[in-house]
DNA sequence: CCTTAGGTTCCATTATGTGAAACTTAGTCT
DNA sequence: AGACTAAGTTTCACATAATGGAACCTAAGG
């Protein structure tokens, strides 16, 4: 369960096969069915070169093409994929019971991240009210800076994860709490190692916050991390606190068990 | 929306890309991390290439390698394409209202499906107020000649692919009832034609029984279908089939947005 | 110390991908 | 209608990038 906080170049890479990957997360960025012209904008590919991509994916069942609108969009071979990525290579399968432990325990909404190229990718998630469908949130990708999970995460990073991975955050001021340099965010990475978990002090959206703690492997490796999240109108960072151990020691279990995970099988 | 019954082939295919992808399903198929090893005994590749073709897709993200174990899984790349897949080229977002409406109304299983290389691929669902454990999931794939889904979308298929997706078929009697070969399919879809709906008479899995129409586009596409699913000690086809109308018309109004989804954006 | 098995790197060969340009539609303006 | 334009598709000489046999590492195991 490698979830470091490394990850590929941001555009173009090896090969062939890097460019076909590089088409198809422009299809995922448009967020809407794309004609062939809008992609060609992008001139990251010449026409011919872009076409025969198109094509390939199309074919492989990645994309699909309407023909009646001329428009590309993601292909139904990428979600049974995902399915397949969701439950085998996150953390999300194992931590399930413990996450509807927590958001039985606390009422409040859970959250279960991983590091996606110095981005947080929320993994699963439990609302304080109902249950999940899964990829209607699983899947979606936040800022690390300044969430909790993020800020979990990168707390525990070896160093040069960790400057990669700060190398990759906006620092956009979201609120007047949100940590906006380098430097104030690695005086508060300390305070997290020191403490063993990290706030979300309204940083990210106004009147939400939440305690995270990291989900930490044997060998020290940045699994994932866990939250439990709040309103200010709710709750406050106090009563948040005293839920921490709770939290601590949750991620904990999750650890254990994704550690265990891995021994099973050691025959061919 | 081009939910055609038609895909790729099932195996190799175009260039360098096709392979890869290969690659990225075998690693899938295996549902659990593996070994360099495993995946050199399916033969497809000589050492060499699929070692290259493991770096490449480790290095894009589509693939994690833990170096501890010396594994491979899905990567986390995959997790957030899909989410951008499912929010974008399937019926499910659009759908999903209609699926509220319907859940709440019936207060059973219902299922949005789409056909993907002959297969059901699940892309929504909304659990019966009473729960009731069954096979399919979001992102899940299953057999379309015995289920009500399949067989609804089967059914409006143009014949070159509806043969396409017969020969896909394993026809395996899950059940005494399932219809194990081509002609009592054939048999069946002429039937559904007629009536408009489909009924899964525990074709599938005993106990589980359902009602199910195609989402159609104006022009006769089959789009998906939906499904409202019970079991045989809380209903009986008599019981669904009076909700038969409601799915129908359901389905309807699903296809008449998605329709209208495709103009709005005609700019660059 | 030798052997074996799992994994990684080399490198000459050649298949594949590349992209400018030419071509084909389908639409639009005069 | 005829001329113009924009979007999409095909072609082809060329060079890059994939190929895979074989050699090379490393640990385990004898």
């Amino acid at each position: 369960m490698g979830a470091d906080g490394g990850g590929h170049a941001a555009t173009g890479g090896d090969g062939t096969v890097g460019k076909a990957l590089d088409v198809l997360d422009l299809v995922a960025q448009a967020g809407r069915p794309v004609r062939f012209t809008d992609l060609l904008a992008h001139r990251l590919f010449p026409k011919a070169t872009l076409y025969r991509f198109l094509q390939t994916l199309t074919n492989q069942g990645m994309l699909s093409h309407d023909s009646e609108t001329g428009t590309y969009a993601l292909g139904v071979r990428l979600v049974r994929l995902a399915h397949a990525a969701w439950s085998q290579s996150s953390l999300a399968p194992i931590a399930r019971p413990f996450l509807d432990a927590l958001a039985r325990d606390t009422g409040e909404t859970i959250h279960l991240a991983q590091m996606d190229q110095g981005q947080v990718l929320y993994v699963d998630k439990r609302n304080a009210t109902k249950p999940v469908d899964m990829f209607s949130q699983a899947g979606k990708v936040g800022p690390a800076y300044c969430t909790g999970v993020g800020k979990a995460m990168m707390a525990y990073l070896p160093d040069d994860l960790l400057e990669r991975a700060i190398e990759r955050q906006s620092f956009h001021a979201f609120t007047p709490r949100t940590l906006a340099s380098p430097d104030a965010l690695r005086a508060e990475l300390a305070a997290i190692r020191a403490r063993g978990h990290a706030f979300d002090r309204e940083e990210h959206e106004a009147g939400i916050i939440c305690v995270a703690a990291p989900i930490l492997s044997r060998t020290g490796h940045v699994l994932g991390a866990l939250s439990v999240t709040s309103t200010t109108d709710r709750s406050t960072l106090g009563a948040l606190e005293a839920q921490a151990d709770k939290v601590k020691q949750t991620a904990a279990e999750i650890a254990e068990i994704a550690e265990s995970w891995r021994f099973p099988e050691q025959n061919a």
